[in-house]
DNA sequence: CCGAGGAATGTTTACGTAAACATCACCCGT
DNA sequence: ACGGGTGATGTTTACGTAAACATTCCTCGG
């Protein structure tokens, strides 16, 4: 900074204006700051700006090994927010879901150059962490249901979830199956209770659920069994993965879909239209729940903490050619 | 940390020392200064760190939005295996793979907080890149061609192909018809000269190639003109989910795999076990490529930088159903 | 024609850390 | 017993920036 300073004939405060894109300096002048930055090839230092200003203009995202899908998406749209913002984005990757790791990260988090914290994190290892977040820095929790200590922002699972049923009562099936999520989901908990409430709701006895752990083989496992009930038309599975295992366990064992079973997912990934047929789902808004993190995260890096609260974001019912009227009989 | 040296008993210099794993502290000093550590809450910050010890500590990554899933997941290879060395990753997303915005998130660069770059971004971009990366931060490219210009970590995309043929040839296809990836995607290029090179090898020559764009929806549309060949008896998918789309049309038009036609996709994502059939495909080691793209890039940070060159990660064919001898004809 | 007021720019200082150098106490061999 | 180490700790300083305050110079109203 002091050599464009002196190459521009002015003060390295004069620099510093320029640079922050100041008021009170002459066209002039500012021109002759520009074209010397540009002669040195002059670039402000990070770390100078961030020890004086105080602040990184960083984000840091505590997230699983970029595993699941959905939390993929949910980062991609957080960069992308956060870069409109003009803020970059650090990853912080648990490499195992274990409370050790979990608390290492939170506890590296302190000394980490980040503002600000998006958590993309299943509940129950956030309820079990001993380190808690650094006090003063502004945190939203994605995918979870931690709502009464911090600000969550999700999918509408459980709207989502009663579409899907709903959808396949509309179409005439007596009840709705469930390949459930596995059981330390959150997500895929909620998931669970609002297809077993819609199904109570209709005054219906939710048969028992089958459970997966959301890949496409367990599925497909899941599936084997399914095909077995002779009363099963209808199926909603928690996401299309598994409903992809399942539509190959039921051809496997010569059930057609979706003439003789009615097949239902949820997060609608960009292959399920070229499933064989093409997945009837639950179309998930990752890009929304991007920005809204980023949205809530900064909104908390400018004005004190906002209070812990709940904000869903709506899903959509993608009918396509995987689900039809029960057969006749 | 005046604060902690204070109620320490001790400089500030000691307790910098502690901080920093110093050896020369004795044991009893060491246990005060972390008690107080420990009493005050204090973390060091990390600004001050960088702007002291001249680095950061953190890797910038530039990619596209999260879109292919190969990406995704040398993403997450490179977060890993930065994090076990101390070091953060920073995402630069390019929001749209116009050389705007490429040419933007270069100069963004400079006056980030990076010791070090990786790029996972196909060629045509970096080639006709008209910002530079700044000097003397060390880059490492990944899926790219740019070895005379950059150090290079890639997949080995013409061995996986090269592999992928031979096994249908040895299988007693005549021929291997070839679903290729866009124009504009180096690999996909690599991946169709490989295949069009092994059969011309072999003596045979190629049929025309069918283009698609990555998805599986264009791998179906592709798959519709396939299954209007009668020789077509063996295809090689350049990725796994054009390969899923392909399954779908062969069934639409009642050509069964592997009986009539047999299918070998690339990458080996998870789903590809759970395909209807479970799909033979060619598996890339993803973690390999991040792992190395970390050590090359940490190397060159360490030391002077190293000079151009291209690593390549070996491949390995997954055999599954959904390749099988010709029929019988 | 003078002084108040304001715009443009310069000077000083502090942000939190760690390298370099300085100091001090103590141990050992002769 | 004494001098030369050696290991533990303290003091000084600089990293690059921007806020706070100081200075200069010009304009404009009375």
């Amino acid at each position: 900074m002091g050599d464009v300073a002196r190459l521009a004939g002015v003060s390295a405060q004069t620099v510093s204006r320029v640079s922050n894109g100041f008021a009170g300096v002459t066209e002039e002048t500012r021109r002759q700051v520009l074209d010397a930055m540009r002669e040195l090839d002059y670039r402000p230092n990070s770390a100078a700006r961030a020890l004086r200003r105080g602040e990184f203009r960083t984000l840091g995202v505590i997230t699983f090994s970029l595993s699941t899908l959905g939390n993929i998406r949910t980062l991609d749209a957080i960069a992308t927010s956060a870069a409109r913002e003009g803020y970059a984005v650090t990853l912080l990757p648990v490499a195992v879901p274990t409370q050790d790791e979990v608390n290492g990260a939170f506890s590296r988090l302190g000394e980490l150059a980040v503002d600000a914290v998006i958590v993309i994190m299943e509940t129950h290892l956030l309820d079990a962490a001993t380190v808690s977040l650094p006090p003063g820095i502004p945190v939203v929790v994605a995918d979870s249901d931690a709502g009464d200590r911090y600000t969550v922002v999700d999918t509408d699972q459980a709207g989502g979830a009663r579409d899907a049923v709903r959808h396949l009562l509309d179409l005439g099936h007596t009840t709705v199956w469930h390949l459930a999520g596995p059981e330390d989901s959150f997500a895929a908990q909620r998931r669970a209770n609002a297809w077993r409430a819609t199904l109570t709701g209709a005054g219906l006895v939710p048969p028992p659920p089958v459970r997966g752990d959301w890949s496409a083989e367990s599925g497909y496992r899941a599936g084997l069994l399914l095909a077995e009930q002779p009363d099963c038309t209808a199926v909603f599975a928690a996401n299309d993965q598994m409903a992809l295992g399942l539509l190959r366990a039921l051809h496997e064992r010569g059930r057609r879909v979706p003439d003789e079973v009615s097949v239902v997912g949820f997060d609608d990934i960009p292959e399920s239209a070229s499933f064989l047929p093409p997945l009837t789902t639950i179309h998930q808004d990752f890009a929304e729940v991007g920005r809204l993190c980023v949205a809530g995260v900064l909104a908390g890096v400018r004005r004190p903490t906002p209070g812990p609260g709940t904000t869903l974001v709506p899903t959509r019912l993608v009918p396509r050619n995987s689900t039809a009227p029960p057969p006749a009989h």
